[in-house]
DNA sequence: TTGTATGCGTTATCAG
DNA sequence: CTGATAACGCATACAA
């Protein structure tokens, strides 16, 4: 590897400088700079990122921490792929590297492990779900002082960092939609608790049906666990209370289309025989049969933005107020959702 | 932060024998590292991952070079998801990290700036295609003897590390149990020729045709690009010439999806009046309706043998032959394909 | 505008 | 079995 050393000597100058130079450091002279930047490229030179980061005393890598998912399935191609689209174009606008950490199941409580062998600057947390333990985990990364953003994930009654899509509001446009097309039996099949997202949107469920003046039974909420085969199964129970349902908003894509496959194995189809929205707006929902109407998060957003904050917040090392972003969600509308369209 | 050297005076030792002691290297009296490990975590000592790796001049991550994808949807969450969590697992054995790139359009040159930089110690490739840049690039990257290793794409001609599936031998499969289904008119509806793997599965159609005795027509034989809308469009030319088709094999499901959709509106449904099989297994073969039959391909394991040979080739410095290790594919059968499942 | 000198936290070599 | 000590390639405060 040729090195800073040799680039110098090169250019009759002194370390010192081909690094001023490398770095747009101070004032200098035209011509050494030139002479510099013609010796580093005669010898090919390129600075150590190692080098460097042990000199800076920081990593320059942004640690992206994903959870343990037993089925790989918890997440759609359009969550994985969007959020760490928008990290990385973030990341690279500032110089920075991302560092993957993929968790095992029983590692919720290694979370600083990266910070301490001081691998990345700042994390941030996908996929983060509301259990003790995982509060407890972060509640001591957030007292270390390690920097952290969590995606899509609320903890109530903790201040952390948190860049979150406004899935209240993108459900009550799922329902109100649902309202709009004339139905008024409008059942809920919710996901997990733990997660945030869940308690989020049956509030906009119900404020939905609220404002509009419909009942909302014990019978027309529902959960399920976000995989498909829950909604498969929601299927079942629906079917055999379909006296009082004409229409079914799904906490997520997945959920929705399993749903639509249960009902349709007993005659019911969806878009003809009774409406579905479901949430996310994944690849699947383009994919299913018919299209699904769905609530469209904006998950690369969502991940450029904490990238964005937490990487500011590490640089500026300001220990900034908890911010607490929330984009924007909208309602997708496709064939699942609309009696005339298989008509 | 507390170092190396803080731990050496509280346990009374100099700093080389805490190294020692953390690297578990050479013969040392019992309570001497009993001593140093206590004082250890007493200070709660972490070594240093960055000093570390600029001593030992390797960084201990594993670059994953993602490539440009214009609607991030040439991938499922299947491959994605599935092969970084098989590179995850062999990094973490081998006490890796796993550095994250994610290429901008323009940066097919660029491969060699992770290994510059010294950022990465070996990189994992995905998603390359055969264009005439990327084999210039890749080239370039083998002659300065940076270690790589390319999963699911194969550079005839070229001589590169590579882990991929026998996708010929899936469409074989595939093929042949449509036939066995008793379907004979069997068009393929490949993707773009820029991927190995649609050269792969033409041979094993063509190879399955040929075996059983059965025509190839021209007209038989339709390209797509791997998106469901080109999937669709597909159906248009299939239906006006539908005479001359009974099943179609699909090179991923994606477009099998859009066929499907598309062959519905005409009032074809897959299952029923034609059969359809799709390449990858991907979690929208569950999701379609109806289900569809698809070539399963070991994208977990391919990750994690790419992972373990390129790691190896660096550590051991060895300047091995290029190993091109092929996984097998399995066919797995869903309703799209029986002509019995819809009655 | 440029050079000098010091330090960053390890690894690894060489004595003892 | 253990202790000094020289790298490692760069950033940066201080001088000049």
């Amino acid at each position: 590897m040729v090195t800073r050393k040799e680039v110098a000597e090169l250019a009759g100058v002194s370390e010192a400088t081909v690094s001023r130079v490398f770095n747009g450091l101070g004032p200098m002279k035209p011509t050494t700079k030139a002479r510099v930047l013609e010796a580093a490229s005669q010898l090919n030179y390129h600075p150590n990122a190692i080098a460097q980061s042990f000199a800076r005393r920081r990593s320059g890598n942004l640690g992206v921490v994903l959870p343990y998912m037993p089925k790989v399935h918890l997440f759609s191609a359009y969550y994985f792929a969007e959020i760490l689209s928008g990290i990385g174009e973030q990341v690279r606008e500032q110089g920075y590297d991302m560092l993957l950490s993929l968790l095992k199941p029983d590692e919720d409580l290694d979370y600083a492990r990266l910070y301490r062998s001081q691998k990345v600057d700042a994390c941030v947390i996908l996929g983060a779900r509301d259990t003790p333990q995982q509060r407890e985990s972060l509640q001591q990364l957030q007292e270390q002082g390690y920097p952290f953003c969590l995606v899509n994930q609320h903890f109530e009654g903790l201040a952390f960092h948190e860049v979150d899509a406004d899935h209240v509001d993108g459900s009550y446009q799922a329902v109100r939609h649902l309202q709009e097309e004339g139905y008024r039996k409008i059942a809920f099949l919710n996901g997990s608790p733990e997660y945030s997202n869940s308690e989020d949107r049956l509030q906009g469920y119900l404020r939905a049906m609220h404002d509009a003046g419909l009942q909302t039974s014990h019978e027309l909420l529902l959960e399920g666990n976000y995989s498909r085969k829950s909604g498969y199964e929601a299927a079942e129970r629906l079917w055999s209370q379909r006296e009082q349902v004409e229409a079914v908003f799904a906490a997520n894509d997945r959920m929705a289309i399993g749903l639509m496959q249960g009902l349709r194995e007993k005659g019911w189809v969806a878009g003809r025989d009774f409406a579905v929205v479901g949430c996310d707006d994944s690849d699947a929902a383009k994919l299913s049969d018919p299209p699904l109407s769905s609530i469209n998060v904006p998950f690369y957003e969502m991940g450029k933005e904490a990238a964005r904050g937490v990487l500011a917040r590490f640089t500026q090392g300001e220990r900034a107020e908890p911010s607490n972003v929330k984009l924007p969600t909208q309602l997708i509308i496709r064939q699942s959702s609309k009696s005339s369209s298989l008509t």
